[in-house]
DNA sequence: AATATTAACTTGAAGTTTCAAGTTGCTTAT
DNA sequence: ATAAGCAACTTGAAACTTCAAGTTAATATT
């Protein structure tokens, strides 16, 4: 009996249904919209950005693909797609991993420099289409609320119990 | 001059930042999550169910494209092919628009019997994902951040100025 | 009354994500 | 030391989304 509640259903009230479907809209929506900005600066969407993102702000510009996947909250299998395509555009390069088993993801010159290039675009987008529009209670709230759901599903790749 | 700034860039403080990732997080995850759910119950994302659910609440069980679009936040041409997978599934038929030109997409028995089914599932995990993660006031803020929010994007099929 | 424009779609190809099923090289228990 | 098990990926196919380029029918222009 998978999605059944134990009792009858409780739908939404009122409150939660404006909630729920500002949240959705934002879900929906924002995605899309960075992917717009991003692909038309850089050609690639928001996912990729994120990769390249994070490999930027690690220690040697490299790291490994499951802390990649874990920062930036994607599976592995998804990560490795990306991965192929990112060093076709020849932003980044996989290492036979200095450690153990597999590889490891390093951001090239190359790379680096179209991160410089696109982040200003990037950063005043973000602000344009989020924090132009709230004031500081809006961005504490924010926070806050985010922390709560946090975690809410469980991974894609997981372990299963 | 796409996407530079007018003044040297200004980047993100810490409290925006820790808003920012914690909404990144949410906008990630959350659909992923409501994607599991419901592919597990019912065999379709939540984009595909959200065309469903409108059908449902509507006039005849049935709606022009173009509506259904504005409310789910999707672009015609996703819809076009997501009405395609639909129409597959025995859950939507297109219809010879009463009308004007082109079609209208209409709930089938057989659609509007699965969203029955599923229905209580998906709100119970909306409730476990979200709503029994906030409190009241958490709610009220959800709501007001997300309406300032709204229409953040503009269309992605929209008129060009 | 032609013609141009626009709105509402449809279509196909290319790119992205998911899902299930491999690999491969550590660990750990036997 | 050897076999099981596991973790960290890789791969390929199918599903989904985007993008650019059509159609087609209403509407507006001349």
């Amino acid at each position: 009996m998978p999605g059944a509640p134990d009792g009858p259903t409780r739908w939404l009230d009122q409150d939660e249904m404006r909630a729920w479907l500002g949240l959705l809209g934002i879900v929906m929506e924002l995605p899309q919209a960075l992917d717009r900005q991003l692909r038309a600066e850089a050609g690639i969407g928001h996912a990729y950005y994120s990769i390249l993102a994070v490999l930027s702000s690690s220690p040697n510009q490299e790291s490994r693909l499951r802390d990649i996947a874990a920062l930036t909250g994607t599976s592995l299998s998804r990560l490795s797609h990306a991965i192929d395509a990112l060093q076709g555009k020849g932003w980044v390069l996989r290492q036979p991993s200095d450690d153990a088993r597999r590889s490891t993801a390093r951001l090239t010159p190359a790379g680096a420099a179209m991160l410089e290039r696109v982040a200003p675009g990037h950063v005043s987008e973000v602000r344009r289409l989020v924090f132009d529009r709230l004031d500081p209670q809006d961005v504490r709230h924010l926070a806050e609320i985010s922390a709560k759901l946090r975690s809410a599903g469980d991974r894609a790749d997981g372990p299963p119990p």
